[in-house]
DNA sequence: TGTTGGCACTCATAAGAGTTGAGTGCTAAG
DNA sequence: CTTAGCACTCAACTCTTATGAGTGCCAACA
């Protein structure tokens, strides 16, 4: 049986109208289309032939047809046409970054909130660090008698830093002490290496002031760990409550969703692009009937994470693919400019 | 008409059952009741008499009874008996502290997640900062060429430091020349001082400089009102959902209480205790089908903030009651552990 | 050979009728 | 004051019937 024209534009026309009514498509509304302009019996009969072909699926004998899995698979990777965004959709965009704040960690997170109010979906987003970053300087700064500002830069350029409370008064002595210790123990290691035993064997280094200073190496892991282990932020989760494919299961949904470690890895590891797992196609169960949306972005040639929508099957791809691709440009734009470590030249 | 004995043991009876099982309470359920054990029909002259007086209400004629506002209130006010914590519940809850880590920030952010799971309601956490706080300390530590980290020390403890990545190099004098101005200009003046005109007429007193130095100027106000600000968590939200309260409801609710400034000042100008919102009692109306519980935790004397429960108005409010109030004297506790300033005594 | 009108068939959905049962209010007797 | 008895109400459930959107298949037509 050959997929020709007619058949692809039926399909097309099933797709696009399921994606926007939610209904399944009857022959007589098919019919109707001007791109088809043949009598229902004729799409009924190319119809049956879509379904031998595996595209289509019915709910029930009187009902109308619904793509299947397959069917959005071949719309999606021929069919679709998607809407590149206007300038107008473009400087929308734009703007509802220009008034984030723009300290990396809180731009990711406002982005997955931009996103799934621009779209409506469920979004994620998340960073990831290359294992070949190291620890490339330490410091700690006295704040107030008892209380020090850790501070952790890597290699790639990201600074944390973190308020420690200890128990004792800390002098300009002990603060040099330590600094030199931490930096000696703990520089040029990769983070990736920054283990609670790694940690732990420094401790012991430390010999009988091992407990005392505890915290201190305590912080410095925690920090290095928050480095390594990137951000996972989660935005919209409320936005699938709208969608009645998901009335009793929502909850469940939002509860996988919030687990790094479940939707981790399974948007973590595609190739640049827009990667689209429709339904089943993605490898966790509760998860079959959503479509995943992940696209990488990257701070110049480092990829550096990604961002995903999260909503159902029946979503508009055509028109959600090209923001995403978008906002995910946007956003190695934005981290690229923070990051950008060796501007250089003075301006004042 | 009296409210006597055998009138407060039907109310209870009713509260309690109705609590329970969500469904109307009828009268011979009610006679079955030991310490009730009266038929049926006196058992419906007595709920004729409590309707009469405000205290129940009857969804349709054919139904049984279920409390108004006023008899929940009557219920809680004078005839609940609260249910203290065993050790054991006290145990689980403070291993469920122990493990959190002792970030204040996060510290909090943990406490109303783990008091959601606890309870079954959404919940939420706010710190409020009083308004003669000032700012005792500031700093400013290159971390790298273009890179250096902002610390603001509040006189109430809190330290805030923030990444402030610039357009130039930053050189020891560059470093002491700011650090001196923005200690001169900052230091001593209350945080709710400290406004985006404030600032503004800081930056002006820099002239040629003021553009080079207006990010590091800014990230010092961010920090202001960060600390000034306090915080703002939320936990479980998605709770709500597994009521059917809440059916299409929820969302708006997650909306809503998402938003500080519209649940902030309801929950945050109440006397130190447990406070309960029941239904309409808030001013929120979209809140009148909820009930809130709201406890307020301080250090030492200082009362610092509010944690709450946000369910519906059909909760148990004998257990939930004494929860909440461990929770908000365990954070105090652990709070004052953090912000404890004046350890002095050296260990080390 | 592809297209179309006609027709019998299917089946989800909605509307109506009847039944059930939990619960009430009222009354009169204990 | 308490209680048994009784008629009444009404949500919820079941059963039946009607409706209509949509199908598959066949025969006729271009």
């Amino acid at each position: 049986m050959r997929f020709d024209d007619r058949k692809k534009r039926i399909l097309s026309a099933i797709v696009e109208t399921y994606i926007r009514t939610g209904e399944p498509v009857g022959s007589k509304t098919l019919s109707e289309f001007p791109e088809i302009s043949v009598s229902p019996a004729t799409v009924r009969n190319e119809m049956a032939a879509l379904f031998e072909m595996g595209l289509l699926e019915q709910p029930h004998t009187s009902a109308g047809r619904v793509p299947s899995h397959l069917g959005y698979r071949a719309y999606i990777d021929s069919l679709m046409r998607t809407k590149p965004l206007t300038e107008d959709e473009k400087d929308g965009i734009d703007a509802l970054f220009n008034i984030s704040d723009p300290d990396p960690d809180k731009l990711l997170a406002d982005c997955a909130e931009t996103l799934a109010e621009y779209t409506g979906c469920a979004t994620v987003a998340m960073t990831t660090t290359p294992s070949y970053v190291t620890v490339e300087h330490i410091d700690i700064v006295p704040a107030d008698a008892t209380t020090v500002v850790l501070l952790v830069i890597a290699s790639n350029g990201v600074v944390k830093s973190k308020v420690c409370r200890l128990g004792f008064r800390v002098n300009t002595g002990i603060a040099d002490f330590f600094r030199k210790f931490a930096k000696d123990r703990f520089c040029g290691h990769t983070l990736k290496e920054i283990s609670a035993e790694f940690v732990n064997a420094v401790s012991i280094q430390l010999g009988e002031y091992s407990g005392v200073f505890n915290p201190l190496i305590v912080g410095i892991y925690e920090l290095c760990k928050e480095v390594y282990d990137g951000q996972y932020y989660l935005g919209g989760q409320e936005k699938l409550l709208t969608y009645n494919e998901y009335s009793d299961r929502a909850l469940e949904i939002m509860k996988l969703i919030s687990k790094r470690e479940k939707l981790g890895p399974v948007i973590g590891n595609n190739p640049s692009g827009v990667t689209v797992f429709i339904g089943k196609e993605n490898s966790l169960s509760q998860l079959s009937g959503s479509s995943l949306l992940v696209a990488r972005f990257s701070i110049g040639e480092n990829d550096c994470g990604t961002i995903g929508l999260i909503g159902p099957v029946r979503m508009d791809y055509s028109r959600l693919i090209p923001h995403l691709e978008y906002f995910a440009e946007k956003l190695g734009t934005l981290l690229s400019i923070t990051y950008q470590r060796k501007t250089g030249d003075d301006n004042g």
